[in-house]
Parts: C-alpha cells; sequence; structure tokens
DNA sequence: ACAAGTTCATTGCATATGCAACAAAACTGA
DNA sequence: TCAGTTTTGTTGCATATGCAATGAACTTGT
C-alpha cells in the first residue's frame, strides 16, 4: 500500500527560460572557445577582457568591469594571467593612483588581429544559419538586456 | 613618433550573440538562483537535477545528463550533495547494476513543492514583463535548441 | 565461454570561481 | 586639516568545476 506523495506542480525545466538561455549560451559559445583555448590559451573571462582593449584602447578594472559584465576581481585574475602571458601591460595612472591602465601589448595585438576575425566569422555564421529565428532571438535580447541594466 | 599598431577589425562585445545570451541567462537566473540559495542551500546544477527528478520520478544520471545539458560528472556531484542534504535517494538498479536510480524523498518532494511554485511565478513575471519580446526571444531560442540537439 | 570493448558512475587532481576582507589612494565635510 | 568614508584593485580562503583516469558491470564477437 504505497501512500501517494503530496503532488508536485507540474514544470517542465525545457519550457524554463532561464535553463533555455543557459544552454543556448553554452552552446554558441562552446566551438569558438574551444577554438581560442586550444590555439592561445584564452579563456572567457580573458578574451572578454582582450576585446574590450582591443575596442576602447587604454582602461581600468572599473572600466571593463561596468562594461563587460564581470565583477571586479574577475576582470583583475584575467589581467593578471594576460599579463604573465605577455599579452597586455598595465600602467599607474598619475591623476588618480588607485587607477590601472590596461592595454594590449604588441604580442596581444598581433593575437587579437587573429582572433577577431574568427569571432566575426563565428557570429557571421550564426545569422546566417538562424535566418529571420535570428532576428527574433536579437529582438528579444534586446528587451531583456535593456531591463538587465 | 609613435608607430600606429597594425589595425584590428572592428568588433563590439555588445554584438556578439554568445555574450549578449550569457549575459541574459546570468540576469534572469540570477535572482531566483539567489532565492533558493539562502533559503534552501541549492545550487543551480542541484536545482536541474531536482526539477528533473520532480518531473520524471526514477531517473539515473545518465537520464538526466542527456537531458539537462550537464555533463555526468556533474550530475554526480550534485545528487551526492543532494543525498547528503537528505533531499533525494539512491537505489541500485537490479537489471543492470552499473545503473542506479535516484528519487526525491520525503524533505525532497516538500521543498520542491515550495520551489516549483517560485520558479513558476518567475517565469510568469518574465513573460509578462517581457509581452512580445518574450515572445520573440522564444522563437529565436527554439531555433537554436532544435539545432544543438 | 571469454577476451576485448563499451557503458555507467565516481573520484583525484589541478585550476577556476565567488565571497569577503583588505590595503592604498582619493574624497568629504565640519 | 584631518578623521571618517568611499572608491579602486588585489588576495586568502573555501568551494566548485573540468578533465582525465578509474573501476565495476554489461555487451559483443568469435
Amino acid at each position: 500500500m504505497t501512500e501517494t506523495p503530496p503532488p508536485l506542480p507540474d514544470f517542465d525545466l525545457y519550457g524554463f527560460t532561464p535553463y533555455r538561455l543557459a544552454v543556448a549560451a553554452k552552446y554558441t559559445s562552446e566551438q569558438l572557445a574551444r577554438q581560442y583555448r586550444d590555439r592561445f590559451g584564452i579563456s572567457i573571462p580573458e578574451w572578454r577582457v582582450l576585446v574590450h582593449l582591443a575596442h576602447s584602447g587604454k582602461v581600468s578594472v572599473r572600466d571593463i568591469e561596468a562594461r563587460v559584465a564581470m565583477e571586479k576581481y574577475e576582470v583583475s585574475r584575467a589581467a593578471k594571467r594576460l599579463r604573465e602571458a605577455g599579452l597586455i601591460e598595465r600602467k599607474e595612472n598619475p591623476d588618480d593612483r588607485r587607477l590601472i591602465i590596461l592595454s594590449l601589448t604588441a604580442d596581444g595585438q598581433k593575437m587579437m588581429a587573429e582572433l577577431l576575425p574568427m569571432a566575426k566569422a563565428h557570429q557571421a555564421e550564426l545569422e546566417k544559419r538562424l535566418g529571420d529565428a535570428f532576428k527574433q532571438l536579437e529582438a528579444g535580447l534586446e528587451a531583456l538586456l535593456n531591463e538587465a541594466k
């Protein structure tokens, strides 16, 4: 004689948007991330810092933190590894000695000159594969990300 | 006399879909995840296992791995913690003694009876807030997730 | 029947991550 | 001016994670 357990609400993980977004995020970044990891030994946090530096020139940890959805300790540690790898360099800001100035080294520039086209190609490929669905995805993401910040 | 560095392709992280998805995933799961972490001490991998058990009854590590986008070692470790917390239990499958049978304990059921409505409310809230953009987001995700598997 | 290969789950190890504490520099206001 | 507060960046510590190796149970092919 088995007691029927208290019935649980019906809930399907596949229909749960945070889950779906997590899977989609992992799926879309996986292939490219593996490429730049195998080829250059770069992790995703490091990649984000590099992209920001490639795009914005000289910036502080705080700038990056504010703009690339990373906590400052992540930025700090990513920057440390990148410095050890000789890809970025770090100076003191004479106007405010708490701030640091991060920038790509020549080696870092060279690497990014290879990496960025790979990323652009990946993005183009994704857009092409998804077609109209891509436009819808982006419209939805736009609304979500606007409210996020 | 500064040498102009080799020009880098223009690339904006904000327009990069894998990045956008990662930020969106983090944003949408953050609030709820904090709730169930603070209240029940449950992490996201544990939550996924629990949801799958609530939905599917008795399953093996392999079942969960296949269906909830987790590696088997993640499932294994999540299950271990949940067992230690008394939320799930584990039996041997007599037909195939490599397989294990995971299921919710009474405590686990009770907890999920609280947790699932929270998740449903979170989802409903998200749908409502985003309105039409939600539908677009889901259409895009649908296409992406279909190709993922 | 049984050696070789597969599948399933777990674990050791190195590294990554998240949190909170910290130190140094700059700002604030009386 | 200068004690208290805030901002910036780093780090110690505990835990989580990813990978590869392991071992046990099953399957396959001859």
